[in-house]
DNA sequence: CGTTTAGTGAAGTTCTAACTTCACTGAGGA
DNA sequence: TCCTCAGTGAAGTTAGAACTTCACTAAACG
């Protein structure tokens, strides 16, 4: 399936955050992380166009969140977890930074304390 | 500050898919996760106007990622990443019904193993 | 065969997110 | 006091995302 036309995503977490920021996407996602589906049947979950359906997938398939193959007429689409795991180092990053800028209190805070314990 | 006029984003994760779906405002939370700063400064790290940082703002203060409050005449926007949270349990959740397939996978496995041990 | 069904490509519509500029308010110096 | 600087409100522009419909191909099946 050839990527629609759209801007530039440099990055994964770009394709990503991009991808699941669309509620129907996310739908999709949801779907499809309770086993495979075909166009139709997201078509019918969504209720959208099987068009739609094909618009959605390449994204997601862009973003590596799903994949899907094609035998005889039926195209099957498939949840992809592993393709979440920018997401998630992005998230642990940004986690850390904080828990890092809380250390670096906690070490003003007893840096002060030993101070205080000086005359 | 008024959130800019936008669609319904009805659950939290909409929210902060979009809000973080946008690459500037990504470059503001990496700068923000670095400490505090005014909307001057992101305006100058994001070669932006000010007015655009406050419209950006407002998004990431909806989905609780960003606090500010103003003292004199100057704003100071903080990162909030305990925001994070509903974002890392749409993760979890997601990557649960994985190992839970996997898992249910793995009990089709052992069914017909032993299965196959009976004569 | 012919007909239904699954999906795709192309093209057009609509809506809105992300900006801008301009005009303004109000805080803080010189 | 006057001037500058930080931010905000209003309004308008623009690019593109998310759809649609229509026309088509090709598989499945009576």
């Amino acid at each position: 399936m050839q990527p629609v036309r759209e801007v530039a995503r440099s990055s994964k977490v770009d394709l990503l955050f991009h991808a699941l920021g669309d509620s129907n996407r996310r739908r999709m996602v949801d779907r499809l992380a309770d086993g495979p589906a075909s166009v139709s049947e997201l078509a019918a979950v969504l209720a959208v166009s099987k068009t739609a359906i094909g618009q959605h997938l390449a994204v997601l398939e862009e973003a590596q969140l799903a994949r899907s193959t094609k035998v005889g007429r039926v195209r099957t689409c498939q949840f992809d977890p592993a393709g979440l795991a920018p997401l998630q180092d992005w998230i642990d990053y940004h986690r850390q930074e904080w828990n890092g800028r809380l250390d670096r209190l906690d070490d003003l805070v007893s840096a002060i304390g030993s101070k205080e314990d000086c005359p």
